[in-house]
DNA sequence: TGCGGAGTAGACCGAACGTTCTATCAGAGA
DNA sequence: TCTCTGATAGAACGTTCGGTCTACTCCGCA
């Protein structure tokens, strides 16, 4: 077997669109994704079906990464449940802070995409049950009295450390939601 | 003078982008825009300038709506300055609850422009001044140690009830907002 | 050596995009 | 009545959209 220099075009589809659809939008254009690539037009066609199968793989993989980063952050916090749900704001302050931050890529893709039957819409919503899982875990184990009202809340902080990171650049968002977030978890 | 039965093409155009633009998002084609303003293609470019014109005036026209609409649940609310804090989120209950909700209009409109030079921005941006300074201005007769910070995490938990209400129509996010604030606001 | 599959390059399609244009019409004012 | 203004209808512009198609090239394998 060779090595290969360089992935396969399906692979640099599919890096080059996960970039593309977060800087530009999800409707960033078919031509601007193929040139981004390197890919010949007939092979999106080959391996995606179209356009809308491309944009749904590219979020099935960025929620797979985003998932992880989240679990990875919870992971290397100790065993505390409390200090592990806030080791999330700490890392969604890097995630927010970095020059390219453009806001939540899901909540983009769902108001980019006024079609409520695009395939996108099910995947950021099985990525957002995926992360309410992922936080529910950590809050039963604090015993509180409505862990899921309070897992919404902490939802909600989530969201709106991105919007708010999107929307106002200055300032960390993720270090005033932490700081709710202590409120919220005795 | 005449009782007009109907606004005139630049009122009509306006009513229309400004519901289509919300309903399928600023990226509406003109087309569509036309059609349900029933007003002729050269009326948009003579009133407008152009479909981004037109979109940057709509922006401006429910940004001064919806600060009203910030402002009257503020003032319905008495003179309590925490009450009347509360009271926004209140009328967010009734926002995102709305069948028709879809998201904050304006983080919709940063995230789908992806030229950082369309004026759509400087307004969205303004708007989001406008609303910090309204809670600003009952933060500060709160007498609380850390004003700014606490006047960030409330447009943190607006941003946040906006986008959870429209990622996920299910549940109340306005009232678990509330309930942060709640904590916030001693 | 020849074959088959995968990839590339690029022309091409119909449709929609935002924009500009001409032509017509209705109404108000001189 | 004549004219000017603002609106209408709609053709047409060039570009870009997503998608299809043909032709050529490359490479592993038999």
């Amino acid at each position: 077997m060779s090595t290969r220099i360089q992935p396969g075009p399906r692979e640099r589809l599919l890096t080059a669109a996960q970039r593309l659809s977060y800087e530009q939008g999800v409707n960033v254009g078919v031509d601007a994704l193929l040139t981004a690539a390197n890919v010949a037009r007939r092979s999106l066609y080959e391996h995606f079906g179209g356009k809308d199968g491309l944009i749904a793989e590219v979020l099935r993989r960025a929620a797979a990464e985003d998932l992880d980063a989240y679990r990875s952050a919870i992971a290397a916090a100790g065993d505390d449940p409390r200090a592990r749900l806030l080791a999330v704001f700490d890392m969604l302050d890097q995630v927010v802070s970095a020059p390219d931050f453009r806001g939540c890529r899901y909540l983009g893709a769902d108001l980019a995409l006024a079609d409520p039957a695009h395939p996108a819409h099910e995947i950021t919503r099985e990525y957002r049950q995926s992360l309410h899982q992922l936080l529910a875990r950590e809050v039963s184990r604090l015993s509180l009295p409505h862990p899921a009202r309070v897992t919404d809340q902490l939802m909600l902080l989530i969201e709106g450390t991105l919007a708010t990171g999107a929307a106002r650049p200055a300032g960390h968002p993720a270090r005033d939601a932490r700081a709710l977030a202590e409120h919220l978890l005795p």
